[in-house]
DNA sequence: AACCGTCACAACCGCATGCGA
DNA sequence: CTCGCATGCGGTTGTGACGGT
């Protein structure tokens, strides 16, 4: 089977999201939603791959990200469920709102898996040093300790007991292997509402209170408030309230699959992808990008390559909760 | 001040999986 | 059933900040 390369090689930039590629992004999502990764960086004026767009989106540019440093009921929860589950970042993040996989995961890899370490080390020393003051003890009894067994077979309190990874540092996850995890999707919502009827009801009772509601919401803070859509092709400024009208109609004229019946015909070669790209160029003050109303100039792009107007779209009051989970982003 | 090592985080890459034609 | 595409996942690498020498 040949597969098309996920990302184009020729002309596609690579590395650090700027601001402006953020706007870009932002701006669009918001607008039209994300009907299609690969073929998005075209219609939103960025010289991206469809992956790295999605990387970015979920990684750091959705709303509800939660940002900052992890609180300890998280981290608790990070080591509890990887001790069961291995690397399955993707469900462990389902049980963390707002962390993405990728911050667990970097997480783990330059924090939490040192810290584990060395409090497995720590347990051994201390139980090394516990059977070495035992086998004193029993050797004024003349009792022999038969192997090294009790070395290694140490006891630990149930903190530690949910701590402990094997001697190669490695850690052991049975649930990962069993069977009882055949039926996760690779669908983090689906993932986050079956693990409820898995192995975490009993597991992981305590996961219940670490519901708190976010209180680092970036994008209702720093996004939305100032981007705000009128009903046409064009992106203007405009009151916060009539943002989230317009968005969600975006997200209304998505899940109507507007662009998805004309996609097809929208095909735009690299030579004029590259022309108008040159457009976004411009410097930008990087330093009031998060406070400045975003305006973003669609101009350039060729009518045809927007989405049609969704002003006749009705029926959209739900779409916008149902995809972000939230009501009241401009209360 | 310059260099270097470490760390945290962002991003990339390859592969797996799901799904529709 | 096969094929091709889109997306998700996890491992790995790149990069910038920061502190120590």
């Amino acid at each position: 089977m040949v597969r098309t390369p996920s990302c184009d090689k020729s002309g596609m930039r690579k590395g650090t999201w700027t601001p402006e590629e953020d706007k870009k992004l932002i701006a669009y999502v918001t607008r039209y939603g994300c009907w299609n990764w690969r073929q998005l960086p075209r219609f939103a004026g960025l010289a991206r791959c469809g992956k790295s767009c999605r990387l970015r989106w979920m990684n750091y540019l959705r709303p509800n990200i939660k940002r900052g440093n992890f609180t300890q009921e998280e981290e608790e929860c990070i080591i509890r469920m990887h001790k069961v589950l291995g690397n399955k970042w993707s469900i462990i993040a389902a049980e963390l709102p707002g962390r993405t996989d990728n911050e667990i995961k970097n997480h783990w890899h330059t924090s939490l898996k040192k810290r584990f370490q060395t409090q497995n080390t720590v347990t051994n020393e201390r139980t090394k040093a516990s059977k070495s003051k035992d086998k004193e003890s029993k050797k004024g009894k003349d009792f022999v300790v038969p192997n090294n067994d009790v070395i290694t077979n140490f006891q630990v309190t149930p903190i530690a007991t949910s701590l402990i990874s094997d001697n190669s540092g490695s850690l052991s996850s049975p649930a990962s292997s069993s069977s009882e995890f055949s039926s996760i999707t690779s669908d983090v919502h689906s993932s986050a509402s079956s693990n409820q009827n898995l192995v975490f009801e009993d597991e992981f009772g305590f996961l219940d209170a670490n519901t708190e509601p976010m209180s680092d919401n970036f994008w209702s803070e720093l996004f939305l408030d100032d981007i705000s859509f009128n009903t046409t092709n064009e992106i203007v400024s405009g009151n916060a309230h009539g943002a989230l009208q317009d968005a969600t109609k975006a997200l209304e004229s998505c899940a109507l699959s507007p662009i998805q019946t004309t996609s097809d015909n929208l095909v735009l070669e690299n030579d004029d992808f590259g022309g108008f790209l040159d457009a976004y160029m411009e410097p930008i003050a990087t330093d009031n990008f998060w406070t400045q109303p975003f305006v973003a100039d669609m101009s350039h792009v060729p009518s045809d390559l927007l989405v049609p107007s969704v002003a006749e779209s009705e029926n959209f009051s739900t779409v916008y909760d149902d995809l972000w989970g939230q009501s009241n982003l401009y209360d």
